[in-house]
DNA sequence: CTCAATTTGTTCGTATGTATG
DNA sequence: ACATACATACGAACAAATTGA
C-alpha cells in the first residue's frame, strides 16, 4: 500500500460548520432548505423560474454537494420545486400565502375578526393556569371560570386559546360562554362596564399540549397573545392566553388613535380610588 | 439469574422518536433540554430545587439516560442547574427575565422607548430592498433614503432596523437622520402633516445576514415589526422593517386607545425589566 | 461504621443519521 | 456510489458519591 492511496483527503472533521451556520444545532441540510424555502416564499425565486444549480448553492452556502441535494430534495417532497435530470430544479407553485391571519388590534375590528373564528371546546382535568399578570394590571376575582378551545379555519387549526372568565360574569350566560367565543360575548354583555382591555403579544415556542393541538413541531414558534379585560373598577374579568401558530398570523396596529365616533362614550379610568 | 437479564434489547432503530418529539427534525436531547428549561423559565422548577432524577425524567419523556444526561448537560453549561453525583440536580439560579423590551405601541409611547436605544448605523452596498406594501397602505414616493442600524442595549444588539425615509425629508435634515433614530425625528420634525401611522407584527425567523448581526442562530425566531407612516396626503414617508430578537420582545396594546394624558400616568411607556 | 438505597457519572456495543471529499 | 468521520440515540451494566437507617 503506498502511503497515501487518496491523498490527504482531511474531511474536515465531518462537521465543522461554515460561520453562517454555527449557532445552530439542526442538521445542516435542513437549515438550506429552509433557506431556500424563504426565498421562494419571499418571491426572491418565482414559480416557473430555476433555481440556481447545485454548483452554486453549494458554493453559496458552504457546504457539500449532497447537503445542498438533500436540501432540495426535502423541498420537492414538500411539492415546491421540481427537478429534472440534466435541466434544472424548477419552482413549481407558488408557496399558498402563510399569513392569512390578519388581526386589526383594535377592539371593534378585533372582536369582529374573533367572531368568525371556529372553536372547538376541550374538556381538561386539571384546570390551565392563570397567566401572570403583569404590573400595571388590576386585581384578581376570586373565582374564574376556565375554558378551552382550539380554533379552526377550514379545518386546520390555527390557535388555542385558554380563557379565564370572571364566574359570575360567567354564570350569567353559561351555555353561552361555553359553546361560542367568549370575548365578543364578553363585551357585548358588559360593554358599559369596560374599563381597560390589552393585549400583550410575545414570540413563544410550542410546548408539548400546543405542539399537539395545533399540529406543528415542538418548539415551533408561536405568537403568544395574552388579552386582559378589567371592568371600571379594576377587576380582572376576562384573562386569556391564546397561542397561534407563528407562521401564520399578522397583528395590524394603528398608532394614532383613529377614534371612530363610536368611540367617543369612552370612559375615563377611575384607578385613582384603589391607589394604583 | 432472572430469565431475561438483558433479554430482547431490539434496540428501536436507534431513532424512531417518541410521539412528542416526532414533528421536529431538531435533535432530541436539544428538544428535551428546551422543554426543561422552558420549565424553569417558567417557574415550574424554582431554584434550589431538586428536579427530577434522570430515571423520572427518562420515563416521562421516553428517551434513553444517556439523552436526557445529555441535554442536562446543556443547562449545566448555561449554569441554569448544578449536578452533584449522588444527590441529584439542582436549579441554581432563576432565568434572567428574558423579556426586558416592553414596547407599549401608542405613538407618545413607543417614540419615547425608541429614543432611547442607542443605534449603531451599518454601511452597506446593496441598498436594502423596500417592504412590500400592503392593501389599503398609502402611495410611494419617487425616491427613499436607505438607514441600516442595529440596536444595543448594554453591549448585545437585540434589533436590526432597515429605515426607507422619503427622499425629500431626509434631505432637511440628513445629518440629524444619519446620526440619530429617524421615527421620532420624523414625528417631531413633520408632526402636523402626519396622516397614518401603523404597525404590523409577523413572527419570522432570522435570515443569514440578520443572525449574524443579532449574533443568533440561523433561523431562529424573530419578532419583525413593519411601521409605516404616510403624510396626509397619503405618499409614504417612512417606511422600515425592525427585526427584534423574538425571546425578548414584548408589544403592548391598550384596546381602548383612552386618552393619552391619563394614560401616561398608568402606564410608563417602557418598563424595562432588570436586564442583568 | 457499615449497609443499602438513591442518584448521578462512565463506559461498552450497536444502529442510524449527518456531512465531507 | 463509496470510504470516512463524527453526532445522535438506544439499552445495559457498572462505578462513584451522597444520604439515611
Amino acid at each position: 500500500m503506498p502511503a497515501k492511496p487518496k491523498a490527504q483527503t482531511r474531511p474536515r472533521s465531518a462537521d465543522a460548520r461554515p460561520q453562517m451556520f454555527e449557532r445552530s444545532p439542526i442538521p445542516l441540510y435542513i437549515q438550506v432548505a429552509t433557506l431556500l424555502r424563504n426565498r421562494i416564499a419571499d418571491g426572491h425565486f418565482r414559480p416557473g423560474q430555476k433555481m440556481p444549480t447545485l454548483d452554486a448553492l453549494e458554493q453559496e452556502f458552504g457546504v457539500a454537494r449532497v447537503t445542498v441535494r438533500q436540501a432540495v430534495e426535502m423541498l420537492e417532497k414538500e411539492g415546491l420545486v421540481s427537478r429534472q435530470q440534466g435541466r434544472g430544479t424548477f419552482v413549481s407553485q407558488h408557496m399558498r400565502e402563510r399569513r392569512w391571519l390578519h388581526l386589526t388590534v383594535d377592539i371593534e375590528s378585533l372582536v369582529q375578526a374573533i367572531s368568525t373564528h371556529v372553536p372547538r371546546f376541550i374538556a381538561f382535568r386539571n384546570p390551565p393556569a392563570l397567566p401572570a399578570l403583569l404590573p400595571g394590571d388590576g386585581r384578581l376575582a376570586p373565582d374564574y371560570q376556565p375554558l378551552l378551545s382550539v380554533q379552526y379555519r377550514s379545518g386546520e387549526p390555527f390557535a388555542v386559546a385558554a380563557v379565564h372568565l370572571e364566574r359570575t360574569i360567567f354564570e350569567k350566560a353559561p351555555q353561552e360562554y361555553k359553546t361560542r367565543t367568549a370575548l365578543p360575548l364578553l363585551l357585548q354583555r358588559e360593554q358599559a362596564d369596560i374599563g381597560r382591555a390589552q393585549i400583550s403579544i410575545v414570540v413563544g415556542n410550542a410546548g408539548p399540549e400546543t405542539s399537539e393541538r395545533l399540529r406543528i413541531a415542538l418548539n415551533s414558534p408561536t405568537a403568544e397573545a395574552r388579552y386582559i379585560v378589567e371592568n371600571r373598577a379594576g377587576l380582572v374579568i376576562y384573562l386569556a392566553e391564546v397561542i397561534y401558530r407563528g407562521d401564520c398570523v399578522r397583528f395590524d396596529i394603528d398608532l394614532l388613535r383613529s377614534a371612530p365616533a363610536k368611540q367617543a362614550k369612552r370612559h375615563p379610568h377611575v384607578h385613582e380610588a384603589d391607589g394604583a
